[in-house]
RNA sequence: CGGGGUGUAGCGCAGCCUGGUUAGCGCGCCUGCUUCGGGAGCAGGAAGUCGGUGGUUCGAAUCCACUCACCCCGACCA
């Protein structure tokens, strides 16, 4: 009878996870696998939220007194050289570029011309420590040079074995940002600066909650004195590792020759930073936020804010609904949300009703109005809220809805954050034991392993010894927060003195 | 890269074991009529070199070999 299931999207969150993931996606056009081993095509709707995401952050970085530059897509494979940890941390996953020429082959088609190869063969780049190292040991000669605060957008390349749209692809979009300075507390003040940075950006304009906190040694940054993290929680219970600042030391300058004069007429190496978010974050979107029913966008980084809907049959109708709602759109671009004019589409295309509907709740448009007859007689409008009920509407006077929109807006965002910091409160565990390690992170059903776990407190000190035991659990040391509690205890694992809890999880 | 699985229309699949005339089904798409505050009904239509290469055979989606891609579980990772 046509009947369809209660939720747009199938399987459910609870019914099969790794799937619902791959279906939202799919349902809001947001991405999709390219003909490109582990490349995916981001769509128009997935690249909308990857822009709204750059335009705050770059806004960010700017007040903070960075600016942006590129650097070349290829580094020498020498320059990945120059920093022990560095090869040895990137050298697995690396595409190489070996040749400079096709020709066309015996057998028709094209082959690489064995006389082209080149003399040293180049990386595509998997992070770009090491040829803006290059660069900045042009530029820097004094103290008066520094610091230098520079951040690239660009796309990088890790040949990753399992990729997942978003969440881990060989190619990504991210920025990176690279800094360098006179002194070792300017470098670090600058690593938690960004840090800080990328805490408010991803909670305030987000609504994900993060855990700031350094990472333990095996899950360091190659080459890092010092790596930080901001540790999210998805709706799996799965940490998700959202963006990393790292404190480099003098590790890259060394490596890369960055050299200055001080005031002393001394030279010294100068102290670098580096530190990045990528398109990963749409994936923590859309894991923290949507439902059975498919994306749910936060008002702050939606490419549309609110969807007009025009309902009507006949002509006449058409005619008097379509005044009325392009009027509305008109005083509702008037508005301001967020610092800029409100994003608001009105959706005027020969489709049937519930299906434009559906579409608007797959795609996690914070706001749906709908027009029709009834409503332009009676002077109103009717208003969903994409963090409610599919069919859970409210009647607002039209007049009166474009004054009120910028506060529904603020409303949404404020109510998705509040619920993800709920989700993560409800599943985090103060844990003393390592029997009770083991029962929180084992499922009920074993056989049929529904959701379970979370975050783990705990006291457990950093040593191989304990990481492995760990992995027994397929557990890992997320991070060692920077703010909470710092009471001491007692390791679980090793029976060791113990600075303080740490989150342990599971993590993608 | 190890273990398991899958490649047939845009998407989801059947057919394959037991080779045999023009390769089916559901959704989607297009057209028409009827519907319409909700993911419609009926009728008609378009769309596939059955992942690729080679082999066996009178004949291959179907059997064999190789290869590529994707998915799941590991190992590796933003």
């Amino acid at each position: 009878m046509g009947k369809k299931s209660k939720s747009a999207i199938s399987p459910t969150r609870e019914e099969n996870y790794n799937e619902w993931y791959q279906q939202v996606v799919r349902a809001a056009d947001m991405a999709e696998n390219s003909p490109v081993r582990g490349c995916m095509v981001i769509k128009p709707w997935g690249y909308a939220i990857w822009e709204n995401i750059q335009a705050g952050l770059d806004r960010m970085f700017k007040a903070t007194g960075h600016r942006n530059a590129y650097f070349p897509l290829l580094i020498p494979k020498s320059f990945l050289e120059k920093e022990a940890d560095h090869v040895e941390g990137f050298a697995k996953e690396c595409a190489v570029v070996t040749h400079h020429r096709l020709v066309e082959g015996p057998e028709g088609g094209l082959i690489v011309d064995p006389k082209a190869e080149l003399e040293e063969p180049l990386i595509i780049r998997p992070t770009s420590e090491t040829i803006i190292g290059a660069s900045f040991a042009q530029w820097i000669s004094s103290y008066r040079d520094l610091p230098l605060l520079i951040n690239q957008w660009a796309n990088v390349m890790r040949w990753e074995l399992r990729t997942r749209l978003f969440l881990r692809t060989a190619e990504f979009l991210w920025q990176e940002g690279h800094t360098a300075h006179a002194t070792e507390a300017e470098a670090v003040e600058e690593t938690r600066r960004m840090l800080d940075i990328y805490e408010t950006f991803i909670e305030e304009h987000m609504a994900v909650p993060v855990i700031k906190g350094r990472k333990t040694e095996s899950e360091r940054f190659p080459g890092a004195v010092d790596t930080f993290t901001v540790e999210a929680m998805m709706q799996d219970r799965k940490a998700l590792q959202a963006g990393t600042s790292h404190f480099l030391g003098q590790n890259f300058a060394k490596a890369s020759g960055i050299k200055f004069q001080n005031a002393e007429e001394q030279e010294q190496y100068a102290w670098t930073t580096s530190w990045g978010v990528s398109t990963r974050l749409v994936g923590a979107l859309i894991m923290t936020h949507s439902d059975d029913d498919g994306l749910v966008c936060p008002p702050r980084i939606a490419p549309e804010h609110i969807v007009l809907l025009p309902i009507y049959r006949e002509d006449e109708q058409r005619v008097a609904v379509m005044a009325v709602a392009e009027k509305l759109a008109e005083a509702l671009r008037a508005q301001s949300y967020d610092g800029a004019p409100m994003r608001v589409i009105l959706d005027d295309r020969d489709l049937r009703g519930g299906e434009k509907n559906w579409g608007w709740i797959k795609k996690g448009v914070p706001l749906r109005v709908e027009i029709g007859p009834r409503d332009v007689e009676s002077g109103s409008v009717m208003v969903a809220r994409r963090d409610k009920g599919a069919r859970d509407k409210e009647s607002i006077s039209a007049e009166a809805f474009p004054e009120r929109a910028a506060a529904l807006l603020a409303d949404i965002q404020q109510t998705l954050f509040a619920r993800a910091k709920a989700y993560r409160k409800e599943h985090t565990k103060v844990v003393d034991s390592y029997e009770e390690l083991v029962t929180y992170f084992t499922p009920e059903n074993t056989k049929r392993p529904g959701i379970h776990g979370g975050f783990a407190m705990a006291h457990c000190c950093d040593t191989p010894d304990n990481e492995a035991k760990l992995k027994e659990l397929k557990l890992t040391v997320r991070c060692i927060p920077i703010d909470g509690d710092r009471t001491p205890g007692t390791c679980i694992l090793s029976g060791k003195p113990s600075e303080q809890r740490v989150v342990i999880a599971k993590a993608y």
